[in-house]
DNA sequence: TCCATATTTCGAGTATTCTCGAATTATGGA
DNA sequence: TCCATAATTCGAGAATACTCGAAATATGGA
């Protein structure tokens, strides 16, 4: 993952609605959800949901679609995967030392709340 | 972590001065940099720096102690964690099927470039 | 105490971001 | 074709963020 695209990335989840809006594209799996039900859910106006999501569009984490008359969008699993990695890769470059409580973490050697 | 944790996270990393003094940071590992050594290593005037770094502080990613004249920055490595664990808490929230790849690649299954 | 160094704080100017109402585009159905 | 629905684009106003020079604070040493 190149620079620029982790920076339109963490800039784009460092806004409430639009953190917000990734969450519940997660959460929604791969069917993803319209763009009036996703105004609907978090009680966004259309248009400035609209900025939004061509925000996180751009940078990469939702994709859209057109089904119909609606848009819908979903998030990009690879692309969080990228982030990560990214992130991670900073953690570790040159001190592995410094990465491997992230990974005994990771694995669910921590009571770690996720995919055990 | 909180999600006000998370977005104040992301908005710091969101802006290429403040990704680059993280980066810079986390290779620097434990010891740290003093803020004229940040400085100097990316061209930033001492003011503009200074600012980012309080953000960077406030976010959480950074934590700041005094070495005599100079101010020493470090990254703190389980600030990262928590992100990395809120990121992929959303990515797994009731489908761990969606995390699944995720894990495999951080497990080193797929040629990854990080702690192998 | 006095001075130099290291860093932060202040204040202002510019740029960017966020939000909104209104207008526009695209689609599906009568 | 005409109308209703779904979403985006446009333009403007308010709020934030970014950067800088100048001034202030804190530390260490002569």
């Amino acid at each position: 993952m190149e620079k620029d695209t982790a920076l339109a990335a963490f800039a784009a989840l460092g806004q409430e609605t639009r953190l917000d809006v990734f969450r519940l594209l997660v959460k929604a799996g791969q069917e993803g959800m319209a763009a009036g039900a996703i105004s609907d859910a978090l009680d966004v106006r259309a248009n400035t949901l609209s900025t939004h999501l061509s925000v996180l569009s751009r940078s990469g984490l939702v994709h859209a679609r057109r089904d119909g008359r609606s848009i819908v969008y979903h998030a990009d699993m690879a692309a969080i995967q990228s982030l990560v990695t990214y992130l991670l890769n900073d953690c570790c470059g040159g001190k592995p030392e410094l990465c491997a409580p992230l990974f005994s973490m990771l694995q669910g050697g921590s009571g770690s709340s996720c995919c055990d």
